[in-house]
RNA sequence: GCCGACGUGGUGGAAUUGGUAGACACGCCAGACUUAGGAUCUGGUGCCUCACGGCGUCCGGGUUCGAGUCCCGGCGUUGGCACCA
């Protein structure tokens, strides 16, 4: 029960009784109790009408506790969500933890604390502390994605993709520090250093897993336009799928296999003076002349020691030349071959033209080198027989071909199609499209992930686990760290690894890696509603009802990989039919960063704010509007310190001015005119996620209920209470039941407010004399341009500029008068 | 390098999208009630000026009766991509 404040009763109420003082920990314990007795914030999902899935971004369970950001991140999205349930909306909010992954992992270590142990310790804390934090969760549907529950679910998926042609192995890079003797994450290599012991990353080649995301780059860019998500985020996809149209053109080389180059700009072709592959280009070893396969060599083993990053970090250009010559299908000319480590295997062909006309790199390239540098457009002012002093990167359609035989003359769009034209008609060109997006690597050289449910047969091959046998649990593993082997510490466990083939018989191998991090949280919006379920990975008729999620809130830093893994997923799983449609999310927004007293915040710093002590000083209500209250939501806010007080004003003074209130007298007009306009203002501001705005309304109402003498009247505070319910929720319920209501604020609708009030009969209008606001005059509100101009005259602060004959009045109605003379 | 966002009092931030710049709040100043105030309440608070008035939204131009808002050129901060051909 909340704290035995009587209502008031509903009649005559000749002696106030006294307010108790407004207690956040005595009123926020009272109603979390009574949500979770009474299930408030468990929606029946089956058969609740008008469903609403509001989902925000679950949190990895870190060892710290909930971070501020976490909590702004939450309550933003809580506010959304409550205030869809007040419009009517069945609003489903489900949370849960994204606790496996190299972080958990990596923390485990440092702290000598197994992850099964201290993952279930990590959760506790968080859910103790979203609790606290006054969240409308639905913790009936939980999830947690290290747990067998789920993560046999992930493993399904796996699964399924395989069985779509979507899955396979390749061998492939990791990243390798010598002096740990470990594979690391690239997020783990700091400029080409390993993290920790900053020794320089090397690269090595195993066989691993990859999802085929390319395959969907074009369906995944052409539908971000008709997503409802923050423009930021969608260009951030944009530009990391990376389209680029260009060509493919083909050189000959004698004696060996043709080299297929990208290149976006054929138009330049005629300047191509080389060509140049990446070390690890298939066809190197046959190019090489044997006067040139000791230096090439040597060149070989050079970049072999360098990692992908650290390769993009030296921008100091190196290469060798192959003794090969390739021909230049515009010119007929013989070119060299080279190898370079600036091109990149993974990107188009893997092989480049050289332009150094015309290409910064390619210039650079030409200088180190002293290959020959061709002039093949020029700018309307450029002497095309002037010698280049740098790429001259065409600029504007202005720029001419030059030095292109039957081309030049031709504008450089012109140039590219009519080049590729001509080069396809002699077989030697094709245009097409690239993208940047790679297929995503999910094998993880790692201990705390999901296993990846495929077992070696010598005489099968690899053989998927039948989907029966789900899930293949991680066993405990004792010392679960990465050695110096990079292979997964899985593989260490004999009773575990050795298993018989499901289809043979035979005694075959598992697979040791784990999935990546990002799989587990790429599908979980689809286990929510399904979470209790341990037959299906999601129900068909809860998935129809409740997805796509309806709005997700989140943070920038997921809105490439996180959020295009989720819709790559969504996508495959459309495709294989367990899905009718493609797109997860309906509409997504991107919240802004908190940062304190204008820095960001870090441990390093030590200047996090910590939100349990902010609660116990002020809180959850207060501290969730303050938040809030410092800036729009999608751009964040600058927290002070001192700034938090206001808020808890602003809240003690609804909390007062509810339990003053009478029912013995008339709303005051002047009140109710500011109350109807405050409930536009708020109904209009949430949805658009203006939070700080819709506080600042609240805040002015509560200023003017609060600045006559008068009692205030019930009716001038119940639709307050409303209006505040989704920002403090908790002093809401308590005030909602002081008014003498017995069911939840949160269920008892919203407010609406009458735009007949806020029509007044007068208006002030602004009066202007050459463009500079003199003064304002108060007038009927239909009162004519005449009307206004005379009124305005009648004002001797407003006269005295006006001197002589207007010579011209601009009138907004409603707005101002602007006196030109 | 490519793409995007932003720049407003001492501070966080408002501004109906071209129409009274500075809402709301912090801080500060003054007052009231108080033994007391890091409580509460009231008033004030962009800058210069005794005042009349002038000047003010990063800087410089422009469009307009009127520009924080639109256009051109800078400067600064910040986000995404990046030896991607």
């Amino acid at each position: 029960m909340p704290s035995g404040i009587p209502p008031l009763p509903m009649s005559e109420t000749p002696v106030l009784p006294e307010t108790p003082a407004y207690d956040p920990a005595a009123v926020e314990a009272t109603w979390q109790q009574r949500w979770a007795d009474q299930g408030t914030n468990s929606p029946a999902l089956s058969d609740g009408r008008d469903p609403y899935y509001q989902l925000m971004m679950f949190p990895y369970p870190s060892g710290e506790g909930l971070h501020i950001g976490n909590l702004f991140a939450f309550t933003g999205a809580d506010i959304h969500g409550r205030f869809q349930r007040m419009q009517g909306r069945t609003v489903f909010e489900p949370i849960g933890f994204d606790s496996f992954g190299i972080q958990t992992e990596n923390y485990a270590i440092k702290r000598g604390v197994h992850p099964a142990e201290l993952t279930p310790r990590n959760v506790d804390r968080f859910r103790s502390q979203l609790t606290r934090a006054g969240l409308m969760l639905d913790w009936q549907k939980e999830v947690i994605t290290s747990d067998p529950s789920y993560y046999r679910w992930t493993q399904w998926l796996f699964l399924q993709l395989y069985k779509q042609g979507m899955a396979y192995k390749k061998a492939a890079a990791v990243n390798w520090c010598p002096n740990d003797k470990t594979v690391l994450a690239n997020e783990q290599v700091i400029d080409g250093h390993c993290e920790r012991c900053d020794a320089l990353v090397e690269q090595r080649l195993l066989e691993q897993w990859f999802f085929r995301t390319s395959q969907y780059s074009e369906r995944l860019l052409n539908n971000i336009a008709a997503l409802d998500w923050s423009e930021v985020t969608r260009q951030a996809q944009r530009n990391w799928i990376g389209r680029s149209e260009g060509a493919h053109v083909t050189f000959r080389v004698a004696n060996a296999h043709d080299v297929a180059v990208f290149t976006t700009r054929p138009d330049t072709i005629f300047g191509a003076t080389w060509l140049v592959l990446a070390p690890e280009h298939p066809l190197v070893a046959e190019l090489v002349t044997p006067g040139q396969r000791s230096a090439v060599d040597a060149y070989l083993e050079r970049t072999k020691t360098q990692d992908v990053v650290s390769r993009k970090v030296n921008k100091e250009k190196t290469g060798v030349f192959t003794g090969a010559e390739a021909i230049n299908p515009a010119t007929g000319q013989p070119i060299p071959v080279w190898i370079t480590d600036y091109v990149l295997m993974e990107y188009g062909t893997g092989a480049v033209m050289g332009v150094p006309g015309h290409d910064e790199r390619d210039f650079e390239f030409a200088q180190k080198f002293a290959l020959p540098v061709i002039r093949v457009v020029a700018g309307a002012d450029d002497d095309p027989a002037t010698p280049l002093t740098e790429a001259y990167v065409a600029k504007s359609d202005a720029d001419l071909l030059v030095n292109s035989a039957q081309f030049s003359g031709l504008t450089v769009p012109q140039a590219k199609k009519a080049v590729v034209a001509w080069l396809e008609g002699r077989g030697s060109a094709q245009p097409v499209v690239n993208y940047r997006l790679n297929d995503w690597c999910i094998s993880r050289q790692r201990y705390w992930g999901p296993p990846i449910p495929i077992i070696y047969c010598d005489s099968c091959g690899p053989v998927p686990v039948p989907e029966d046998q789900l899930p293949v649990v991680l066993p405990h593993i004792e010392d679960f760290r990465p050695d110096d082997s990079g292979i997964s510490p899985l593989a260490r466990h004999d009773e575990w690894y050795r298993v018989a083939c499901p289809q043979c018989g035979q005694m075959g191998r598992r697979e040791t890696d784990v999935s990546d991090n990002f799989l587990d949280s790429a599908w979980y919006f689809l286990r929510y509603p399904s979470a209790d379920r341990d037959d299906v990975a999601f129900d068909a008729a809860l998935t129809r009802k409740w997805l796509p999620v309806t709005t997700y809130i989140g943070g920038n830093e997921h809105a490439v990989l996180h959020l295009l893994y989720s819709r790559f997923i969504t996508m495959v799983l459309h495709d294989g039919g367990f899905l009718d449609f493609e797109e997860p999310f309906t509409r997504f927004r991107a919240h802004g960063m908190i940062i304190r007293e204008g820095a960001k915040m870090s441990k390093s710093k030590g200047n996090v704010v910590n939100p349990d002590e902010l609660i116990d000083r002020w809180g959850a209500d207060s501290l969730r509007t303050y938040l809030m209250f410092l800036g729009k939501y999608e751009e964040g806010g600058d927290y002070r310190d001192s700034g938090i007080t206001g808020v808890r004003r602003f809240l003690d003074r609804v909390w007062s001015s509810v339990h003053e209130s009478v029912t013995d007298g008339a709303v005051d007009p002047t009140v109710r005119r500011k109350l109807h306009a405050t409930i536009k203002k708020v109904t209009e501001d949430i949805p658009a996620l203006g939070y700080n705005t819709a506080i600042a309304a609240m805040m002015e109402y509560v200023n003017v209920l609060r600045a006559s003498e008068r009692t205030v009247q019930h009716d001038e505070v119940a639709p307050l209470v409303q209006l505040v319910a989704p920002f403090a929720p908790h002093l809401a319920e308590q005030c909602w039941e002081v008014l003498g209501h017995t069911r939840s604020v949160f269920d008892a609708g919203w407010p609406a407010f009458d735009p007949t009030l806020l029509i007044t009969d007068t208006i002030t209008i602004a009066v202007q004399v050459n463009g500079k606001t003199r003064g304002t005059v108060v007038v009927a509100r239909d009162a004519a341009q005449s009307d206004v101009y005379a009124a305005a005259l009648l004002d001797a602060n407003i006269a005295k500029f006006v001197t002589v004959e207007p010579k011209k009045i601009i009138f907004v109605a409603g707005r101002l008068l602007n006196i030109v003379v």
